[in-house]
DNA sequence: GGCTAAACTTGCTCAACGCAAGCCAGCGAA
DNA sequence: TTCGCTGGCTTGCGTTGAGCAAGTTTAGCC
């Protein structure tokens, strides 16, 4: 248990609780990155250059804090497990899209032109992200919503959808 | 300097540049706190419980970041130094907005009732941190925006506006 | 001339992070 | 059968960062 805010202290602000849950130095990049279909361990480590021993912490204090589950699956024949979004992992995304925003505005690429797009996949156009899309008005949900990376690909990903916590 | 995503690292991604840049122990803290208009440091300190050679280190990083300024003023009679918002500073606002809403959903109070609430106060009306009025469907701008923190004083405060940065 | 306050600075300790290496279970190939 | 491989961790060790406490500087004030 650290002094500072880190680990679910209880604290009353909202934004003082959310920050020592989410604030943590992979947190919000493993969400990220989950929020956009990562489920294995392996394809973190990869995607995000973690090392596997911070990795595999910062999972598991992500599944005990509500943010991924972890889920038995059979990869050829051996059952091995994945981390898929919770409810409250997918609804990070509002976070992102702050962040996204912020990023472009006020921070230097290293590569001069491609900044990430969001593209309501309803109309079919680019969008900045955010709850409404810029161009058709309607309210962008979750399954609609492909982000467009061009520093990786072309092609647009389709958000994840969260596991169906029962109730 | 780190070799995790923390410092300014040129990285393509604008979520992952913004983490580098905000998301460090206190930043979103003390972006917080100036938003609600806190500018000296012994203010930060006492409302953080921040030790002083971190918010020392924390604030000296943020204005080499752009996100505060250092200018100097007159506090009876002698000459000292606060800490403003920049605008790069004050439009972390949806960021902060966005974990209000993700921690009173997601995250529990220690104090039983009393959440954080945002006033429009061109209509006077409470609403959900966001660039929309709910109530009056209005934009939002920030000097029309308050909050309320019941857990410190049941009076609303009004956003801090930031410094004008030249052009 | 000594006191006080604001804003740091310095020194020490411990937790967190990063790297590298090792481990383990099961499959497929030799 | 043993060998190697692959995915997911765990262990050990060194480095960075956070927390605490105490000291320092600057200038107004009595």
């Amino acid at each position: 248990m650290t002094k500072g805010p880190r680990p679910q202290a209880p604290v009353s602000c909202p934004i003082g609780r959310a920050v020592g849950l989410l604030g943590e130095r992979w947190t919000l990049l493993i969400l990220r990155n989950a929020n956009l279909g990562t489920t294995r361990f392996d394809a973190f480590r990869a995607e995000l250059g973690i090392a596997d021993n911070i990795l595999s912490s910062r999972l598991a204090r992500m599944v005990e804090a509500g943010l991924l589950t972890r889920v038995p699956y059979r990869g050829s024949g051996r059952t091995r497990h994945e981390y898929r979004l919770t409810t409250a992992g997918a609804e990070v995304l509002p976070v992102l899209h702050a962040l996204a925003v912020w990023g472009q505005e006020h921070t230097e690429s290293p590569e001069p032109a491609a900044p990430m797009r969001v593209i309501h996949q309803q109309c079919g156009q680019v969008t900045t992200p955010g709850r409404v899309c810029d161009h058709c008005g309607e309210p962008v949900r979750r399954e609609e919503e492909a982000w467009v990376r061009p520093w990786l690909s072309s092609e647009p990903t389709v958000l994840a959808s969260p596991v169906r916590t029962g109730s």
